[in-house]
DNA sequence: AAAGGTAGCAACCGCTGGATT
DNA sequence: GAATCCAGCGGTTGCTACCTT
């Protein structure tokens, strides 16, 4: 028997290999995994072939390209409608695979843990705390400087990790409050290929609602931050009501065409100013206040 | 400029469920 | 009905590039 035969390549793909698969899946479509290797074409598990096609040489694929906004949206509603079920987050993002919604979940979940963490470590003492000013981008249409209050928050040294977490926390929650948002989302799994069946709806802010920001509502919420018990109320660590970024809503593209992928680093990272994540890590009960989406078996 | 930490991504692993024999 | 195969899914890990000090 030829031992090199059945040794069973893993790792990264090879254009050449990459190739073979293509040209496997034009002749014979996206199935009979195994027999690529049984063929002696690749030296690939079927399984790996499968999903080398899924998430990196399918047609079609978002592939470099960041989340958008809206993307972002979609996968936290139906990350709280329908939990890790990354695979059927999935069928409602056009060109994106399970593996990128997860990718994506998981990402902002270390994120929101470290700002956690962080939140219960004095900045004095923590050599991170730079890290955690970098991701609080300006507010759209307040910068901090701007703004008495936030200014005086973001220069509230002894405080800065919860004021951090308020600032995050507190233009959403008035978002939710103020707005009834109205999202319809319908899965593109009948015609994987296009963004039609897409449609999604979000309130528009306006300057009066911004204002709400700093209402007592806010304060209050700002005064439970205090509370080292605070963030049980949620639950665990990765409970999701607080993130490193904060953005108010804008009016934008119900979908961004596939050119809206911005600029990239070599590792393909967006270097532009990443204004995402206006939903970032709501709490779910936060959506209670949110026209209820309908059933996922209607849609 | 170097070191350490982090984010993002690609790929693997183990498990599950459906189809086939 | 049981056994086997295979596709699909979710969790995890490892690598690389980037950022900050």
């Amino acid at each position: 028997m030829d031992g090199k035969r059945e040794e069973i390549r893993k790792g990264p793909w090879k254009a050449e290999e990459d190739e073979v698969l293509i040209n496997h899946v034009k002749k014979y479509g996206p199935r009979d995994w195994s027999s690529i290797r049984s063929k002696g074409l690749l030296q690939r598990t079927g399984k790996s072939c499968r999903l080398r096609w899924v998430n990196k040489l399918r047609p079609n694929l978002k592939n470099g390209c960041k989340f958008s906004l809206e993307e972002e949206r979609i996968v936290i509603e139906l990350q709280a409608e329908f939990g890790n079920k990354w695979a059927r987050i999935a069928t409602y993002l056009p060109g994106r695979t399970d593996n990128d919604v997860k990718n994506f979940w998981s990402s902002r979940q270390k994120r929101l843990a470290r700002i956690l963490q962080n939140s219960a470590t004095p900045s004095s003492s923590n050599p991170k705390s730079h890290k955690i000013k970098k991701e609080i981008p300006e507010f759209q249409g307040i910068h901090p400087s701007e703004d008495p209050k936030l200014k005086a928050l973001m220069e509230e040294e002894s405080s800065s990790s919860k004021a951090q977490l308020a600032d995050m926390v507190n233009p959403k929650l008035h978002h939710f409050g103020a707005n009834h948002s109205h999202l319809q989302l319908t899965p593109y799994e009948n015609n994987p290929y296009t963004e039609s069946h897409l449609q999604i709806h979000f309130p528009q802010i306006s300057q009066p609602q911004q204002d709400l920001i700093f209402s007592p509502e806010s304060q209050e919420l700002l005064a439970r931050l205090e509370d080292p018990y605070f963030f049980d109320v949620f639950g665990p660590v990765d409970a999701p009501e607080l993130s490193n970024e904060v953005q108010l809503p804008v009016e934008q593209p119900l979908l961004k065409p596939e050119t809206s992928c911005r600029n990239r680093g070599k590792d393909g990272n967006d270097k532009s100013v990443n204004p995402d994540a206006f939903f970032d890590d709501f709490p779910t009960d936060m959506f209670d206040h949110i026209e209820p989406l309908p059933s996922p078996s209607d849609w």
